[in-house]
DNA sequence: AAGGTTTTCGCAAAGCTTTGCGTTTAAAAA
DNA sequence: TTTTTAAACGCAAAGCTTTGCGAAAACCTT
């Protein structure tokens, strides 16, 4: 096993110089002579010198490290915000690590645990949706440790974040559904505790109001946000005596597991039945018919969410403040008769 | 700015003992009395103790750290092969740093660079599609700094590498598209220089000569796996005076690209061309119709790499093991007339 | 030439943990 | 009672870097 890096104190005892001296002249410090400065510097290139990061990090008291949770690495939604952390992190010399809750509060709070022992500089994170209780994250908030939400949110704590604005998203949604000549508008939210689904529920709601529907609550259910749930909330909703002529899905998997399950039925999208989602991936374009669909914008979450973790870090409190992203409606053939 | 984590030092001076004495006892070390190991350790866990990474790190001249590069994250395909190293690494006790090459060999090769200064103590390392020099890697092999590659990887190195049978995954397409009734098969390959590229054209001829039709070098394409270079090539393909029959191309990607050029030119699919991909995208199914493809073992593909990792780890050299996944073919409708 | 400056470098501590070895104290043996 | 042995704990070094301060040497001033 051969020596992976070599220190200062390599390049010291090979000058026969002190430590200090080789570490002051790597940074140009005045009181090393500049042909000395000039060799340390020439041996250093020539060994490929680093500094050791986990001496500085032991030094300075940081990791330069962030830790991320999310429900699922899996999607194409939570690695494109991903994406964005990552890209303002590296801008700030910082590296993230990833940590999935895989929907679950207990993977979440474990999560938190075994990231703040790997000493993170602090967290950015989207709730799971079992996630109800928050003490795990009110040990951060105490010890003033930066934590930062993004789309799903606590109200609660007082606590930096960034989200969608999903409430002028489904009005814009359900309007849209209106003017194309859809009068039963369904919506498939889901979990009721999550804040998106409460404001996608209030613009769904508003939106139905300025359209001079009347809210009827068989045509809103709930699921847990997996295929198959989506699929059973979809079959249920077919199954009302007055069908819906018109559905969205909180987000993607929801949307494209309805459709799934409504082109099973024998119904035409969007003849039968009009369809949207909340997604911005590439497939919702090679889905037949193309899905309409407000596009959410990852990317920019994910760097918004950095942005606001670097001003926690830099001012060294919570800041408390929401950022709120616009939201776009595409529409596609799904919803257009 | 409150003190966030506390120290050995800290529970030391708090009962009065020395900072090796509590070290002991929370390790149960037989030199410390009961009573003793009793109360530090009860301490030790009122104040939530946990060793510091960076100092352990420094001590054992390791940062637990693994690197993986991916040509890019946002594609189920690397999100779900990330999963999978995320998965057996934490096992270990381990923990991953990502960097995206962005399919730029420049960006790969800094992404080493930035990652070996990260003190990682190996990388797992998918190829860009630019990659035609390998001379990054050499200084990990001759510094014995444990590298792994999956799915493209380099011939001429001696490096423990995973990767999944397209040889015979594209004979399996080959031959299923020629039993219904394809005579013009057509395969839009990836850069020539990849070795998945090369594979998967073995398997094409192969399939060819077992289903007794003659290679016509015009039915394969080269494109370099974006949507838009794919869209070219299929456009290509379509627009020959001889059109194909069927289609397969090397990836997700240039799959769907295909699909959505084939509609645009109003041919229907299967039964005006049959289309098939390789992917185990959710997508697949979704998609109008869905599409045959081969379900690419992505997950296992990450926990294949992790493990020969480990093993590199342990054993303290390179082993240069070569792992062959499976593929099966998944037969769908976009394929069957 | 003697005292004062400046230049150039080294010492050592801090940050945190582990661990070999030495030291103290008490108990056991002679 | 003296010596031996065991039990219980502390010292200090190592791993790597930064930086305040002290020290030596060289230079300058008068």
């Amino acid at each position: 096993m051969s020596k992976r890096h070599i220190s200062l104190k390599d390049l010291a005892k090979e000058l026969s110089v002190s430590i200090s001296t080789v570490s002051r002249a790597l940074k140009n410090h005045p009181d090393i002579s500049p042909e000395l400065t000039l060799k340390i510097q020439a041996l250093a290139r020539e060994r490929n010198y680093s500094p050791n990061p986990l001496a500085m990090g032991l030094l300075r008291q940081q990791t330069k490290m962030i830790g991320v949770i999310v429900p699922d690495i899996n999607t194409h939604f939570y690695s494109s915000i991903i994406s964005g952390i990552e890209k303002v992190a590296k801008e700030h010399g910082y590296f993230i690590v990833i940590a999935s809750s895989n929907e679950s509060m207990q993977k979440e709070v474990e999560a938190v645990e075994n990231l703040l022992k790997s000493r993170v500089e602090g967290l950015i994170v989207c709730l799971s949706q079992e996630t109800n209780n928050f003490s795990h994250f009110e040990r951060l908030v105490t010890n003033e440790i930066p934590l930062v939400f993004f789309d799903r949110i606590c109200e609660t704590l007082r606590v930096p974040a960034v989200l969608a604005n999903g409430q002028d998203a489904t009005k814009k949604i359900t309007k849209h559904f209106f003017e194309n000549g859809c009068r039963r508008i369904a919506y498939i939210s889901g979990p009721e505790h999550l804040n998106i689904s409460q404001n996608r529920k209030i613009g769904y709601l508003n939106g139905l109001k300025e359209c001079g529907l009347e809210y009827d609550e068989r045509m809103m259910v709930h699921c847990n946000l997996s295929i198959e749930e989506a699929k059973k909330a979809t079959r249920q909703l077919l199954q009302l005596p007055e069908k819906p002529d018109a559905i969205f899905g909180i987000n993607d998997t929801v949307a494209f597991a309805a459709m799934i399950e409504v082109k099973k039925h024998g119904l035409k999208i969007p003849d039968d039945i009009s369809l949207a989602g909340f997604t911005d991936e590439f497939h919702s374009i090679v889905v037949d018919p193309p899905l309409t669909s407000v596009s959410h914008p990852t990317f920019s979450m994910g760097e918004e969410a950095a942005n606001l973790f670097f001003e926690s870090i830099e001012k060294g409190q919570n800041i408390h403040k929401r950022v709120m992203l616009p939201i776009d409606l595409v529409v596609r053939n799904s919803s257009v008769k």
